[in-house]
DNA sequence: GCCAAACCTTCCCCCAGGGCAGACTGTCAG
DNA sequence: CTGACAGTCTGCCCTGGGGGAAGGTTTGGC
C-alpha cells in the first residue's frame, strides 16, 4: 500500500538525494515527480520513482554524468542492452584514464621530496610557432664558444643609436638553430641519427668533462636569431648579419628548467615522446633561451627546446 | 638580453598558459604581468615572470587548487619550506583519497557485467529519521507469515470509511520493528549478538529452503506500523491497533534492492560497516518497504533498513 | 485557531576558465 | 601614408552539479 503521494523531504531522505538536486533533476527532466499540485506547486513522488531515484543516485556515485546517465536509463527502459553496456563501458574507461592521470600526479608529488617541482614535469605538447621576423647570423664553429659569441653581435647591433631611432624592438628571446639533425647527413663524422645523438650526448655528459670536446668542441652549422620589429639597418661591418623570416612550424615544445648542461635530459624526453607517438625530425631544432643567464641564477634558468616534426611513414 | 617586455600572446605560446588564463590570473593576483601600459592595458610579462608562469602550469597539472598554489608559492618566497612540505602532503593525500575513490567505482564498474547497477552499490549511510506519528500493531510470531498479517490489518484500518472522511492520509511507506537485538536479551534462545544474527542468517539463507525455518518460522516479537496523518478512529475490533509516535533516531541506512530473501546480504553490508565505525545497535531495527510487491517485479522490490546506533565504548 | 515545519520560487555563488562580440592597437608591406 | 590583418582589450554569458539565503505560501499536529 504504497502512499504514492511522496512529499520532497521524505523522497530525499530515502533516496539520499538532497531536495535541491531533486528539484534541479525536475528541471532538467531527469526525474520529474509523478504529481504537481497545480496550486500549491509541491512536488509528489511515487514508490515507483523511487526506483529510478535510487537508480540515479547509484549512476552518480559510479561518476556519470547527468546527461550519461539519463542516456543509459533511456537505453535500460528501452530495453537496449547493448547501449547501456557501451555507456558503462565508456564510463570505465573515463575512470581509468582519469585514474592513471592520477598515478602519476601521485608519482610526481611522492618523488619531489625538495622542490624539484617544474623540473621534469613540464611534459612535452605540440604547437604551432608562427613565422618569425629575425635578424639572423650563421656561422660554423664549437657549440660552446660560437653560440656566445653570435649573441653578441646580434645584441651590439640591435643596440645601435641608428636602430634604436628607427623603433627596432627586440620582440623574444634569443634563439638558436641546429642543423646537424638526421635528415642533413652532411658526409662528416656528425651523421648520427638524432636518436642516438641526444643518447650519445647523455653518454657524453655523464662522463662530465672527459671527452667532452666531441660534442661541445666538434664543428657544427649554428644559427643565432634575435626576433625583431621595426626598420633595421644593417651596418656594412655587420654584413654576415641578415633579416630574415623563420618559416612557421609545427614543434614539439618542451622547457627545460636548469642550467644548461642539463638539458640532454630534455632532450631525451623529447625524444622518447616523439619515438612513442610516431615523429620524425624535419627541420633544424631551435633552442629558446627564455632568460638571463646573467640574472637568474643556473637553477632556475629556462630553455624551449623546440623540434619541428612530420609524422614518420 | 631579454626582451622584457612580452605580449600575452608569446608569453602564452612559451608557458602554455592560455591567454583567458594569464588575465584571469592577473585578476586574481596570481600573476600580474610586471608591466601594464597605461594607455592601451596591454599587459607585458617579463623573463623572470616566466619561471613563475612555468610553475604555476606545473603545480597546476598537479591537481593544485589556485588558492593553494598560490599560498606554496607565497611559501617558497618565503623560504618557508615546512610550510611548503605541509602544502605538497595535503595535495598528495587529496589525491591518494580521489585514487581510492576511483579504485573502487572501478572495481564495480568493472564488476557490474549485466545490470548490478544499483544493487550493492548503495553504500550505508548514516541519516537522522524524524520523530513519526504511526498506526502500530505488535505481535509475535513467524517472520514470514506475522508481518503480512499486521501490514493487512493496518491497511484496512485506514481505508475505513470513516478515516477516509476524516482525511486520514497515509503519509509514508508500511515499516516493521525487529526488537530480537543485541540490548535485549528477552531469556530465550533467541539471545545472540546481533552480528553474530546477522551472520547466521546468511548461512541459513545459503542452505536455502533447509532449516530455514530457524529465523522465519522462529517466533519473533514483531511491530508493523503505518506513518499517517490526520484524524484517526480506531474501531472497537481493532483495539489492539494504536496510534503512537515512533522516536526520532540516528541511524545507518542501506537500501536493499532485490527481492526480499536477498535481504541478509544488504544486513551484512550494514553490520560490517557499523563494526569498523565501532557503532552498537541501541533500538529496534527498521525496515521499510518501500514499494508494493504486487506491482513490482521481485528484482525491483526496494527495502530500507534502518539500524538506529550509538558509540561503542 | 496557532505556530512551527515543510514547501515553493527566485536570485546569486562556487571553480577555473571558454567562447564570442565589439572596440582599440600594433605591425608589415606597398 | 595607408590599408590589411593580427593582436589585445573589456564585458557578458556559459559550463556542472548543485549550495545558501531571502521571502512567501501551505500543511499538519495540537
Amino acid at each position: 500500500m504504497p502512499a504514492d503521494r511522496i512529499p520532497i523531504a521524505r523522497f530525499s531522505a530515502v533516496t539520499k538525494i538532497s531536495e535541491k538536486a531533486l528539484r534541479y533533476y525536475d528541471r532538467k527532466g531527469i526525474l520529474v515527480p509523478e504529481i504537481r499540485d497545480p496550486c500549491t506547486g509541491y512536488r509528489y513522488y511515487t514508490a515507483t520513482q523511487m526506483q529510478r531515484g535510487v537508480k540515479i543516485r547509484a549512476l552518480c556515485s559510479l561518476g556519470f554524468s547527468l546527461d550519461d546517465l539519463l542516456e543509459y536509463l533511456q537505453a535500460e527502459a528501452d530495453g537496449d542492452l547493448k547501449r547501456a553496456e557501451c555507456l558503462r563501458k565508456k564510463q570505465l574507461t573515463a575512470v581509468r584514464s582519469e585514474l592513471l592521470r592520477l598515478q602519476k600526479i601521485e608519482a610526481l608529488l611522492q618523488e619531489e621530496e625538495t622542490e624539484l617541482i617544474g623540473m621534469a614535469l613540464t611534459q612535452p605538447t605540440v604547437k604551432d610557432v608562427p613565422a618569425l621576423r629575425v635578424l639572423s647570423r650563421k656561422d660554423k664553429g664549437s657549440l660552446s664558444a660560437t653560440v656566445g659569441k653570435l649573441i653578441g653581435e646580434l645584441c651590439i647591433l640591435a643596440s645601435l643609436p641608428s636602430n634604436q631611432r628607427n623603433q627596432l624592438k627586440v620582440t623574444g628571446p634569443v634563439m638558436s638553430l641546429y642543423y646537424e639533425d638526421c635528415t642533413d647527413g652532411n658526409g662528416s663524422e656528425n651523421v648520427e641519427k638524432c636518436g642516438e645523438n641526444s643518447e650519445g650526448k647523455t653518454d657524453m655528459m655523464n662522463k662530465n668533462g672527459e671527452d667532452l670536446g666531441d660534442w661541445s668542441e666538434k664543428e657544427v652549422n649554428i644559427e643565432v636569431v634575435l626576433p625583431v620589429t621595426g626598420r633595421v639597418e644593417i651596418p656594412e661591418s655587420y654584413n654576415s648579419v641578415e633579416l630574415k623570416s623563420l618559416p612557421q612550424a609545427r614543434v614539439v615544445s618542451l622547457i627545460h628548467k636548469g642550467s644548461y648542461p642539463t638539458i640532454h635530459q630534455s632532450y631525451q624526453v623529447v625524444f622518447e615522446h616523439m619515438a612513442r607517438e610516431g615523429l620524425e625530425v624535419s627541420g633544424p631544432i631551435r633552442e629558446l633561451y627564455l632568460n638571463d643567464p646573467a640574472l637568474e641564477a643556473e637553477k632556475d634558468l629556462l630553455t624551449e627546446i623546440q623540434v619541428p616534426f612530420k609524422k614518420a611513414l
